[in-house]
RNA sequence: GGCGAGGUAGCUCAGUCGGUUAGAGCAGUGGAAUCAUAAUCCACGUGUCGGGGGUUCGAAUCCCUCUCUCGCUACCA
């Protein structure tokens, strides 16, 4: 089979605060699965990712704290770097775009548009703050909107009227940074003319979906961006912080950093070369023709990865010896949502990564993620979510088997792989699973079906237990240990490949896994049924995921700001609906616990001119004799349903207080069996 | 305001270039089993596929309309 040389980008971060759940899961883990599944597979790639250290945000947090930007880009830089490795993730370079060779890179890019007659100047008038020294992006100016008074528009726009604008109409204008009065100054900007690529950008996109199958939501963000027609682009900032443009009289002026920070993905490939003392091997990934680039980003970032970077790398193509290649896909996920809001930083909504990994391990939050991840459309975290997927899959589903094979191994195998005899059907049906599941999941990620890749991991984890279970070694291996070893065997073959298959999502438990197993994981595609020889001498193994209770989570929700959880969504019901309820006041007058239910009792209820069975799930909060005689609140006219083979004509009104125990719903002595509760 | 996306089982999500009885996981109920982290396995879904209208032999899937949520428009994946 050929191997593939395949370069992988995510998203740059930005270096001004830490990254979160909404971020891995946008475009950072699904990537790294894909990376970690091709260097199983034998594909030469390489996954290049690093820190976005420019623009104003920046130097804002950095005035605020009144601290250099470099000190807000070092903390950052660092502080994602640590928490992205403590996750697992599998980057050949984490580099940063604050790097003398990424300047160079990207000077070296404007340079060659500016010689090329590409880049055209033009003047305008922006706001500038005197006392903060700076000219205002538009959205850091504050004023009255020139069309319908109101007072919050931006200095080029309106959101409340839509309307847009010259600055020098607004009116009353502020500076957001140091609330003063701005003041309208000329400026010269450099612009990229982004409207003379539009028919080759259509075309690319065209011919990129047709061959590689695009997902949906990208090429809809392209289409609308296509409709409204690209305009030129301003590619210079009026500002100090960021890469100083490369020409003559352009003091104070920098590159926009939109129009460098992609340029980060080439500067950081160059260092990882650099690092290999291999300094022109970056050359065999961006120009090599074979190679097939795949962009990982977030919804966010669309146009910077489908239009303005390729954009860019065309206008590179056209005037040069060297040619770039361009994406060749873009799977851009939807967002995460937080229990069911936006994740936001000053609401003090969600979760860091760091913070989530003091918590709990890395595992378990990627297997979630994974398992989820809004590849369609937005998806939410919740924390009861996380702990269900933890114990109920990993701990119960996939643990569980582990460690019962193991068990079995050690017991009754002298921890030695046993021989496989005579196959019965069952054990042919495990060994052929063995064999299509990798291929099955291969296929997914191909197509960057992740999410549905990690359900057919799980898929076989089942049906390894149910093979377990139907094989019944705990049987056989009183009756004839060779057919118990044969499934000891096929059961440790499946612990192999599933070790493997798991291992990009679960790559620190797969670790352990193959650790226990005393072997090493193989190329993809020889996975399967013959990975352990017989007689092969295994480890020790040890308990793989831990379950999480219940109270451990209680704990982070509590955490959670109150006036931001979320309401109870209420289901209004109309008076009609209401009525349809028929309550009434009923006395019990025998009771009796039914046989084989822990929870059931058989009741027999006295209405005015009838007596009623209802079986009632209250047995676990209430003895048979102390239910005779009270008065309770029925569902009279609820539609009749068997449980257990009686007929249950009804149902009694309770509530349950904290402990579980259920109370049920009693009237006064006084008041008479039959009347209708209103 | 404009543009876009979404509203599918109690919950989280698949599916839909129109076509047999609309799916998965979780939760729930019942059963089997007991090797195992009380862990597993089996069975069980009458869901107006957001509301209404239209096209069609046939629509969750196409068109129109209404409604709710969210995003983009404006350098946080």
């Amino acid at each position: 089979m050929n191997k593939e040389k395949v370069l992988v980008t995510s998203a740059l971060p930005y270096a001004n605060g830490p990254i979160h759940l909404g971020h891995l899961s946008g475009a950072y883990l699904p990537a790294d699965i894909y990376v970690r599944y091709k260097r199983l597979k034998g594909d030469d790639i390489i996954y290049i990712c690093g820190s976005d250290e420019h623009g104003v945000p920046i130097t804002i947090s950095a005035d605020k704290e009144k601290v250099s930007p470099n000190v807000i880009i070092d903390r950052y830089h660092e502080k994602n770097k640590a928490a992205f490795e403590k996750f697992g993730m599998s980057f050949d370079i984490y580099s940063r775009t604050s790097l003398p060779i990424h300047h160079k890179t990207a000077q070296e890019f404007f340079k060659k548009f500016h010689e090329n007659g590409l880049l055209v100047e033009k003047k305008s008038m922006h706001f500038y703050d005197n006392k903060a020294n700076m000219f205002l992006p538009d959205r850091y100016v504050e004023g009255t909107c020139p069309r319908c008074g109101y007072e919050e528009a931006r200095s080029d726009e309106c959101e409340k009227c839509g309307s847009l604008y010259e600055p020098q109409e607004l009116l009353n204008p502020k500076s957001k940074i140091s609330g003063d009065t701005p003041e309208l100054k000329e400026t010269s900007h450099w612009y990229f003319p982004l409207g003379k690529y539009q028919k080759f950008l259509e075309d690319y996109i065209q011919e990129m979906n047709s061959n590689y199958g695009w997902k949906d939501n990208v090429l809809q963000y392209c289409k609308g961006w296509f409709k409204d027609g690209l305009k030129d682009r301003a590619v210079t900032r009026d500002l100090d912080w960021g890469i100083k443009v490369p020409l003559p009289n352009s003091e104070g002026k920098v590159i926009y950093v939109w129009f460098e920070a992609v340029l980060g993905y080439i500067s950081a490939t160059k260092i990882f070369s650099e690092n290999l003392n291999k300094p022109d091997l970056w050359k065999d990934y961006w120009q090599g023709k074979d190679t097939k680039y795949i962009a990982f980003i977030g919804k966010d970032n669309v146009v910077f990865h489908t239009i303005i970077f390729p954009a860019m790398l065309q206008a590179w193509n056209e005037n040069s010896e060297t040619k770039f290649i361009l994406p060749q896909n873009v799977p851009a996920n939807e967002f995460l949502n937080f229990e069911g809001k936006k994740f936001s930083k000053s609401r003090g909504w969600g979760i860091d990564v760091d913070e989530f990994l003091e918590l709990f391990p890395a595992d378990p939050l990627r297997y979630t993620l994974a398992s989820n991840l809004p590849e369609n459309k937005d998806t939410d975290f919740y924390w009861k979510e996380f702990q269900a997927k933890n114990n109920n899959e990993l701990a119960d589903i996939l643990g569980n088997f582990i460690n019962r094979t193991f068990i079995f191994a050690g017991k009754h195998f002298n921890n030695e792989v046993p021989s496989r005899n005579e196959l019965s059907e069952i054990d042919n049906k495990m060994l052929n699973d063995l064999q299509v599941y990798p291929r099955k999941i291969a296929e997914l990620f191909e197509n960057y079906k992740i999410k549905d890749a990690v359900l057919e991991m799980m898929n076989l984890t089942r049906n390894a237990n149910k093979y377990f279970n139907d094989s019944e070694p705990w049987v056989t291996v009183k009756k004839d240990k060779s057919i118990c070893g044969t499934t000891i065997n096929i059961c440790l073959q499946t612990i192999y490949t599933l070790a493997e298959i798991f291992s990009p999502v679960i790559p620190f438990s797969s670790k352990k896994i193959f650790s226990m197993l005393n072997s090493e994981p193989t190329e993809w595609l020889s996975i399967g049924i013959n990975n352990l020889k017989v007689g092969h001498k295994l480890n020790k193994s040890e308990i793989l995921f831990k379950k999480i209770e219940d109270d451990v989570i209680q704990v982070q929700l509590d955490k959670l700001p109150s006036s931001e959880i979320v309401k109870e969504k209420i289901h209004e019901i109309s008076f009609e609906d209401f009525s349809k309820i028929k309550l009434k006041i009923a006395k019990i007058v025998s009771a009796e616990s039914i046989k084989k239910s822990n929870k059931l009792l058989k009741l027999k209820v006295e209405l005015k001119n009838e007596t009623r069975q209802i079986i009632a799930g209250i047995a676990q909060s209430y003895s048979p004799e102390e239910l005779i005689n009270k008065k309770v609140v029925i569902v009279s006219n609820l539609k009749p349903a068997k449980l257990f083979g009686e007929l249950s004509e009804g149902m009694i009104l309770a509530v349950e207080n904290n402990t579980g125990k259920l109370n049920v719903l009693e009237v006064d002595e006084n008041i008479a069996i039959g009347t209708d509760v209103r």
